[in-house]
DNA sequence: AGCACGCCGACT
DNA sequence: GTCGGCGTGCTC
């Protein structure tokens, strides 16, 4: 074994041939980390295979080998060429979205300091007064470290505003202690413990023929179906336990970021075992102080957003994939566009794992693959807690603006709702789909639409920053007072309604009701996910306003009255998954009111209220639009009764981009399969982004292998040019 | 991806 | 005559 194919950090589509230094001969496997040289330029890739021969005539040797911690594991590496294949995706880019960048970089983990003392309580209290007059700040400190027995560094120079080094005074004089601790391990204290909960029968029910399989310690796929409310975490957290009393760990895969504080605080105060948490707000450091934890073993519980299914847990048992139905768990932008949640059923698969999809409203695929007897089913129809299904009650706005004599947000029935609450104390969640003040600004004159200069889309208006900002690459200008299209002057007019609009309108007209907003805007910053949520949770507004990240997952205890503003935008979206979108967004809103003891309503606020995706949205009637949006699928042959493959040409060059995407249409053509339908070259949904035009076709196709075949085989022989850039989406989520 | 190579028009 | 634009192709 001389030689090793190496899959290299950069965008070379194919594996190139090294020869192995002996001091490496013994140490290299597939998915080992190395170094070496390409024309002369130290690059970093990984073992790919390792041989006793090359065929090419001038092999370099590899430099050397990077530490284990980056190197991808041999189930990891196996998951990684399946990636490859199935997503028709290079290999390069697939084990580059398995590795944190931060490992790949080698990045230090981020380590906190922990002060303890280190002399008997009595010395110390003598020494705080003999410190007193010289070194007051010293004497504080150690006033402090007394109080609480030991405490980080940085708490303690910020409580007291004093800098590091009286502490290193005092470490000094040895009247106290330090200690690294890593930063990930400072989240596990002052939990308040909570101890399982009794499962009520349907939940037992599920515990039980899940916990089966995971004795059987075998593959298999369970879709949990639970109505909101009814109980999933708890679920989840006795499995957890389950596997962990095993000894083995357990991967859950949240939709959002924001998901992720919830559920942390409630694995924390249920589990002593450390918990290594993935996604991509957190800090480098952090984030590869987890990744050793998992490595080492230490941390056999993990939770993550998508990438959080590449972790390297040891003794894999269980994989939670919490809300299965959420589009975040696809990745559409860039290569490989892959399904965590598909990704996770192979990984599984390979681990002989057992994993778990929650949802309350499982995907059309998964639940379709249940009724097969492909997954095991286990339904929870009843809400845990005692609480009742919340009202719903449809508003039909047509009506509502004959009414009130033209156009208004807020329906009669919403603003008494919520008036009714701010009076009982109870809050309330208004939902719409657009953040920025006005979607859109118009000339009157000549009726131009102010648009992103780069993209194909019109610019929203903010008013806050008084800008007009484009929501696909954040380009911004002032907004004109001239119109840039016929020079006259204020003849503009603004169009459709944001989150920030919605929230002044309320304030006027309600001024003594407290507002939050959370949308893209207000949530930039690390934490500000958890500081608004804290806020509101605890009491200091009494309407939170926002966008989609407001429906998924939240729990607000005095939350009972839930508005959607508007979802007709979203029904006339041209997809065949818009109904399922929106069936599955209104159902969580509307499971965002009342969980406890308090009644929930939720008032949903539409121009077309005979739309049956509202009807069965109203009744959380999941089982009907689960048969009726089938049968369209059916009928129309769209997933699950045939699979897709998306490709996406772009280039700065409109033309160019159209033309190869035709051309690469043409050679897939001949190999199409019988049964196998293309679809016409069409310009994407956004046309231009970022200055690249942007043309796409679809492929479905009954022998989805087959058809993988045959894009690979064109991909592979076709001469693409430099200049234009291809995406290959398989089961893409948007047509 | 980078980077060299090479072909063609522009300019000291 | 050479400088530099960019299209093409190779990297073990």
């Amino acid at each position: 074994m001389k030689y090793a194919s190496v899959v290299l950090d950069t965008h070379i589509d194919k594996v190139l041939d090294y020869s192995v230094p002996p001091s490496l001969l013994t140490i290299l496997k597939p998915g080992a980390r190395i170094e070496t040289t390409l024309r002369g330029r130290k690059l970093r890739g990984y073992i790919y295979a390792l041989k006793d021969d090359s065929d090419v005539p001038k092999v370099k040797p590899l430099l050397g080998v990077l530490p284990e911690n980056t190197w991808i594991r041999p189930e990891l590496f196996k998951l990684g060429l399946w990636m490859a294949k199935y997503y028709i995706a290079p290999l390069d880019q697939v084990f580059k979205c398995m590795i944190p960048p931060s490992i790949r970089k080698e990045v230090k983990a981020k380590t906190k300091v922990y002060l303890t003392l280190n002399k008997t309580k009595e010395t110390l209290i003598e020494a705080v007064k003999d410190l007193r007059r010289t070194f007051p700040a010293q004497s504080a400190a150690l006033e402090y470290l007394l109080k609480e027995n030991g405490a980080y560094q940085h708490d303690l120079t910020d409580d007291l505003k004093i800098s590091k080094s009286p502490i290193d005074s005092l470490l000094k004089k040895k009247l106290i202690k330090s200690k690294k601790i890593e930063a990930s391990d400072s989240l596990f204290e002052n939990y308040f413990e909570t101890k399982p909960k009794t499962l009520k029968e349907e939940q037992q029910k599920a515990f039980e023929k899940i916990g089966k399989t995971m004795n059987e310690k075998k593959f298999q796929v369970h879709l949990l179906h639970g109505i909101t409310g009814s109980g999933k975490t708890e679920v989840y957290m006795q499995l957890m336990q389950k596997a962990i009393d095993q000894g083995q760990s357990v991967i859950v895969l949240v939709p959002e970021v924001a998901l992720t504080s919830q559920l942390i605080e409630k694995f924390r105060a249920r589990f002593k075992e450390p918990i290594a948490i993935l996604h991509h707000k957190r800090s480098l450091g952090e984030r590869s102080s987890d990744w050793s934890k998992i490595l080492e073993g230490k941390a056999p519980i993990i939770l993550g957003a998508r990438s959080a299914i590449f972790s390297p847990a040891k003794d894999l048992g269980l994989i939670i994939i919490d809300e299965e139905h959420d589009s975040s768990y696809k990745q559409t932008e860039e290569s490989p566009c892959y399904q965590a949640r598909d990704v996770a059923i192979m990984r599984a698969k390979m681990q002989n794992a057992c994993i778990v999809l929650g949802s309350a409203t499982p995907s059309l695929e998964s639940f379709y693959k249940a009724e097969k007897g492909k997954y095991a089913l286990s339904s929870m129809t009843k809400r845990a807690a005692n609480a009742s299904l919340p009202k719903v009650k449809i508003i039909d706005m047509v009506k509502e603006y004959e009414k009130n004599g033209g156009y208004t947000h807020f329906s009669n029935d919403l603003l008494e709702g919520i008036k009714t609450r701010y009076q009982k104390g109870e809050q309330t969640l208004l939902f719409l789909n657009r953040r920025g003040f006005h979607a859109s600004q118009a000339c009157t004159s000549c009726s131009n639409i102010i648009s992103c200069p780069h993209c194909d889309i019109s610019l929203t208006y903010h008013k806050k920053e008084n800008i007009l900002r484009c929501h696909l690459c954040d380009y911004y200008l002032p907004s004109p007072r001239k119109c840039p299209s016929c020079s006259s002057l204020d003849t503009f007019k603004f169009k459709g309604f944001g989150t920030e609009h919605i929230e002044r309108s309320l304030n006027a007209i309600l001024p003594d009701i407290r507002t939050l907003r959370m949308d893209r805007d207000t949530t930039r910053k690390k934490t500000s996910h958890e500081d608004l949520f804290d806020a509101f949770r605890s009491g200091k507004a009494d309407v939170l306003i926002g966008t989609q990240m407001i429906a998924k997952g939240f729990h607000f205890p005095s939350v009972s009255l839930v508005g959607v503003l508007n979802t007709d935008g979203a029904l006339s979206i041209p997809d065949f998954r818009a109904p399922e979108n929106v069936f599955q967004l209104i159902t969580q809103v509307a499971g965002r009111a009342g969980r406890e003891e308090i009644e929930g309503e939720v008032i949903i606020q539409t121009r077309m209220p005979e739309h049956p995706v509202i009807k069965m949205a109203m009744n959380q009637d999941y089982l009907n639009f689960y048969k009726e949006e089938l049968e369209s699928r059916k009928l129309f042959l769209f997933p699950p009764f045939s699979r897709m493959i998306k490709l996406t040409f772009s280039s700065t060059n409109e033309k160019g981009a159209k033309q190869i995407a035709e051309c690469f249409r043409e050679e897939i053509l001949k190999n199409l399969s019988p049964g196998d339908k293309i679809h016409p070259v069409i310009p994407a949904i956004h046309a231009k982004v970022k200055d690249r035009f942007r043309f796409q076709f679809l492929i479905r196709s009954e022998q989805m292998l087959k058809l993988i075949e045959n894009v690979t085989h064109v991909k592979a022989h076709f001469q693409i040019p430099s200049k234009v850039r291809l995406l290959i989406d398989v089961d893409p989520t948007s047509g």
